[in-house]
RNA sequence: GGAGACGUGCCAGAGCGGCCGAAUGGACUUCACUGCUAAUGAAGGGUCCGGCGAAAGUCGGACCGGGGGUUCAAAUCCCCCCGUCUCCGCCA
């Protein structure tokens, strides 16, 4: 949720970001106005409110016919008192209505427009050429099926379209992969979290998802659980209406976890291979943090993504996420997108999201700030900020980025270690 | 799955339907005392929302797991949900 206050005293921002966004700049007079409604309906309430409890003393205090004559004077208060506490109740759920469906505010310099409207920050690597390497590159899905790592027939026998079995050096790649991510974010201070895959309906809706309207949610209806997309939703709701003591440094979660999506809207896309699957596995770095060290610690979190693809010998380019694509609780999104040798194109492979207060205010977790005086201070929202290290998707560019012409696959030097030395995946 | 107990402030733990934002301990902060630590004595605390105020503040409202209800009045009575614990059964 945006912060209402801020809106009511710069609703020019706010205009421009929704502009951006190509989202509905009118709510923000919606909001407005709103909120003026609802301070009046509080106020009115509240006087009554006041009014009634002194007259419940008055009764407390008299007996005999004097307390029946004040308990008939009072009950036509009483009632006055349940409609306007009604009235104000309204007003409440008419602000935080609108307040559930404004976008985060988008932070400055944030490119405008759609998906197509990303501004491109940096480019890594060389593209590898095949024709001067003499043969023609095979998919991952052929790679993974000549080296035994990636069975999608057997998959769809078990579980449907998109789900697939990892087996064998596929499995291990995997696990490797996870690991490596995993030592990266243990040498940069992160605890390690193996966090719960079904959440409840609050959880999901207060990291930013739409249980009601979103088509990718999985949703266990008989235990009303919802399967996550990213443990990022866990993450999130760890410390949901908590004050936490932050000192100096960010709270760093690493959460690995299995996560799952229906990709309802994506039918015929990417249906070869584990591009695009409904589960898969997820290294992602969660962090808590003060509102004005969010930023910097964005830009952590894109350098740690960027050090995973350095060690596996990527080509990749980092994307600044255009406005009208970073969902609802992003100020800003970095992708990191590997390029992928038979599709020649980039694929994203990691994502890293500044989400401000938004979240936090949603999920009510707040830090206690000190005042200036001393020991005292009051609390304030904290930013929430997450980021890709690794997935099961970064197969599909390790295999075909390093393949070789017999379909065997070069292990980057970096991932040896955590596949017990092996440097080459070969030809079963 | 069956039976039961419980959910109060940072923690422990009281609380006849009105005098309860809430006793009492402990922890914590500040002050005093002691050469330091400890001990002792004194004082002080929550969160959110609204009004007024430049601010410190001040006045008012809400909050005793969550949501409904009864009542002039609910931490206290009733219902539903969530969670914790104990016993039995079942499964691994």
């Amino acid at each position: 949720m945006i912060d209402v206050k801020h809106l009511i005293e710069n609703p020019d921002l706010y205009v421009a970001s929704q502009r951006a966004r190509g989202a509905d700049e009118s709510l923000v007079e919606q909001i407005v106005s709103a909120d003026a409604e609802r301070r009046s309906s509080i106020t009115a309430f509240e006087e009554l409110r006041a009014e009634q409890k002194a007259f419940g003393k008055r009764v407390a205090a008299a007996k005999g016919d004097e307390k029946q004559q004040l308990l008939a004077e009072v009950k036509e208060l009483s009632a006055n008192v349940k409609a306007a506490e009604a009235a104000s109740d309204e007003a409440k759920g008419r602000l935080d209505g609108l307040q559930r469906r404004f976008p985060n505010l988008i932070e400055d310099g944030v490119p405008a427009g759609g998906e197509d409207d990303f501004s491109t920050v940096k480019t890594v690597g060389t593209i590898r050429d095949f024709s001067a390497d003499g043969f023609t590159a095979r998919d991952h899905l052929e790679i993974g099926e000549l080296i035994g790592a990636i069975d999608m027939e057997r998959g769809a026998k078990v579980s449907g379209s998109r789900f697939y079995f990892l087996k064998g050096v596929g499995a291990r790649l995997e696990l490797a992969l996870m690991q490596m991510g995993l030592d990266l974010a243990l040498k940069n201070g992160f605890i390690p979290m193996m966090t719960p895959t079904l959440v409840r309906p609050e959880t999901m809706q207060g990291t930013g998802f739409d249980v009601e309207h979103d088509d990718e949610i999985y949703k266990l209806e008989r235990d009303d659980l919802y399967l996550v997309g990213t443990s990022e939703v866990a993450l999130a709701g760890y410390h949901a209406d908590e004050i936490l003591e932050l000192g100096e440094e960010p709270i760093r979660y690493a959460g690995w976890s299995t996560c799952y999506r229906r990709e309802a809207g994506s039918a015929g896309k990417d249906t070869r291979g584990i591009i695009r699957v409904h589960q898969f596995n997820k290294l992602e770095m969660f962090i808590y943090t003060s509102p004005e060290k969010a930023a910097e610690e964005h830009a952590r979190l894109l350098d740690w993504e960027e050090q995973m693809l350095a060690m596996v010998e990527l080509p990749y380019r980092v994307i600044d996420t255009a406005a009208g694509d970073l969902g609802m609780s992003a100020a800003r999104k970095f992708d990191c997108e590997a390029w992928v040798p038979t599709q020649e194109t980039y694929r994203e492979l990691t994502s890293t999201s500044n989400c401000t207060t938004f979240q936090a205010r949603r999920l009510n977790i707040r830090e206690r700030v000190a005042a200036e005086d001393g020991s005292k201070g009051g609390t304030r929202m904290v930013a929430t900020l997450n980021g890709t290290l690794a997935t099961t998707r970064w197969l599909v560019a390790i295999l075909e980025n390093h393949q070789n012409p017999d379909g065997s696959v070069n292990v980057p030097a970096a991932l040896q270690p955590y596949l017990g030395g092996l440097e080459v995946l070969p030809v079963l």
